[in-house]
DNA sequence: TTGTTTTCCTACTTGATTGATAGGAAGGGT
DNA sequence: ACCCTTCCTATCAATCAAGTAGGAAAACAA
C-alpha cells in the first residue's frame, strides 16, 4: 500500500513542467523539487517513452508537455513509471491467484484498486495546479466529482 | 501503490486461522496457503506482538485469534505488519513534505489514503469468510456498507 | 520428575528488487 | 568547430523478500 519514490518524483516533475511557462531543464527541475538529479533523469526517460513529455536537446533545450495539463491525469503518470496502477506481491492486482479460504481477499484488493482508479483517473495535472477548484483532493468521503468528464 | 508480500501473506494467514475450528500450526498454515514457511514465521511474530494472534507451544499447540473474526478488520492486520496504512516514499502519507508547486499532490495521496482506510477499516475477517454477505468487496463504486458499525 | 516430542520464537545469512549514481555518447544551437 | 543539454548504459548502495540454524518453552508419557 505504498507509493514508490519513483511515482512521487514523476508526478512532482510533471507538475513543475506543467506550471512553467516555457521549457524546463532536468537540472532546474531537480533543484526546484529537491530530488536527486541522476535519479530524476531515469524517470524522465520513462515519461518521454510514454509520450507524456517531449524532450529537446541542445542550447535552450528542456522538457515540455505533449498534451495540455488538463488532458493528463495522475493515473497516466503513475502507469507510465510504475506499469500497473496497483500490484499485489509484485503482480498486477487482477491477476493474483488465491487459494481456497482467502478468495474473498482478492475482492478487497480489487475494490481498493477501483477506489484508487476513481481518484487518479479523474484528477488532472491542471486540477492540482488550481487548489481552489480541486474537489477530489479535498473530500474525504463521497464519490468526488459529479461532472461526467468523459475521457 | 503496491501491496507488499508481507501484507498479503499476513491477511491470508489470519483468514486461515479464523476459518479453522481449533488451533492451527505454522507449518499447516504455510502448506495450506502455499507460502514460504520461514517467512511466514516472521510475519506471525508481528501479528502476535500486535495482539491479534495468540501462540501456544508444545503438542497440540498452534495459533488462535485473540478476538472474534468479526472484530478484526483488514486495516488492523495491515497496520500490524506494515506500520502505516499507506506510505509515500517510505514515509507515512500525512507526514510527507512537498515544495511549492507540488502542494496539491499531497491532497491526492491523502484522498487515496482515506478511500483505502474506508475499505480496510470497515471490512472484517468475518466478512471475507462469508462471500455472500460482503457488500464492500463487491461494489466497484459507492460508499459500501450503510450500518454505522461503531468501533 | 525426567525425558521426549512438538511447537513456537529469535538471530543471522543469502538473493533479488528498488533507489540512487557516474561517465560517457548523441544531438541541437551558436 | 565548439559548447551546452538531453539521452543512454553500466555500476553502486540500500532495502525487502526469502531461507537457514539453533534454541526456549510447553504439553504429554513413563
Amino acid at each position: 500500500m505504498q507509493v514508490s519514490a519513483r511515482t512521487d518524483y514523476a508526478l512532482r516533475a510533471m507538475l513543475a513542467v506543467a506550471d512553467a511557462p516555457g521549457r524546463v531543464t532536468a537540472a532546474a527541475l531537480a533543484r526546484a523539487q529537491q530530488m536527486p538529479p541522476a535519479f530524476l533523469q531515469s524517470i524522465l526517460v520513462d515519461l518521454r517513452r510514454a509520450e507524456l513529455l517531449h524532450g529537446r536537446r541542445g542550447g535552450e533545450g528542456g522538457y515540455t508537455l505533449t498534451r495540455p495539463a488538463a488532458e493528463i491525469t495522475v493515473g497516466d503518470v503513475v502507469r507510465a513509471v510504475n506499469g500497473a496502477l496497483t500490484t499485489v506481491r509484485g503482480l498486477p492486482t487482477h491477476s493474483a491467484a488465491y487459494p481456497e479460504r482467502a478468495a474473498g481477499l482478492r475482492d478487497v484488493w480489487l475494490a481498493v484498486h477501483d477506489r484508487i482508479a476513481d481518484i487518479v483517473d479523474r484528477t488532472t495535472l491542471a486540477d492540482l495546479l488550481n487548489p481552489a477548484q480541486s474537489p477530489e483532493a479535498r473530500a474525504s468521503t463521497g464519490t468526488g466529482r459529479r461532472p461526467p468528464t468523459p475521457k
